[in-house]
DNA sequence: CAGCATCCCGGCAGATACTG
DNA sequence: CAGTATCTGCCGGGATGCTG
């Protein structure tokens, strides 16, 4: 097992920190396909704000994610481009979403069932 | 590409919002080797409080990934187990750890590196 | 266009004390 | 032993409005 000290070890967390937040994940998804800029981002993901996506993008930054591009002028024009580490957490990424569709139903399902009986 | 529709699919955030919460996967995690008594989770996991513990096992029940099985009598027995559903999520929860183990000191320097410039 | 400044709200999670 | 009952603080995230 690649990680028996799991509990103890703030290293694990460090992962899940980073796909606990609502939006981190998503941005990371949608960002998959090359640069986007700020209002892309937003019409490609659907639903989330625009400080919201700041916010995120920041986060990302942060944590070495994600890269951040100004090209300065008026108008404003800034880009968005994962780095090869924000590339890499694409695989887990992908494999909780692969889970989500196998077993999707049957958490749904169970969820019914126990709010049914009460 | 598995989850190509994830965006807007409900589905993907299921998965997302299970693995969201401090403890569930932790707890799921501390279940891999079999049941446990409550007692014996909160030593094996540490660091979680009793009402944390039983709040996390009532929603890993509510989702179906959790078996609860009480044992009548006095003094109370109550055994916590995964169901195989349950069983499956250890995949995922695997894969992130994995990524933990083999990137997180990329994401901590990346992290030094920003605070280090404010 | 990109993004800050505010205000606000709900819910996770911790601490503490009590019960069958 | 396995919980329940409160009280509390914090932070993510939504809505709105303003700026360079």
């Amino acid at each position: 097992m690649t990680t028996d000290a799991f509990l103890a070890d703030c290293r694990a967390r460090l992962a899940f920190d980073l796909l606990s937040n609502t939006w981190n994940a998503v941005v990371l998804w949608a960002l998959r396909e090359g640069p986007y800029r700020h209002g892309e981002l937003r019409e490609r993901i659907g639903g989330i704000s625009s400080k919201v996506l700041t916010e995120t993008l920041r986060r990302l930054e942060f944590n070495g994610l994600v890269d951040r591009q100004a090209h300065p002028g008026a108008p404003p024009r800034v880009a968005y481009e994962l780095t090869p580490l924000g590339r890499t957490l694409l695989v887990p990424i992908d494999t909780i979403g692969a889970w989500a569709f196998a077993h999707g139903d049957e958490v749904m399902a169970a969820q019914e069932r126990a709010s049914g009986l009460q």
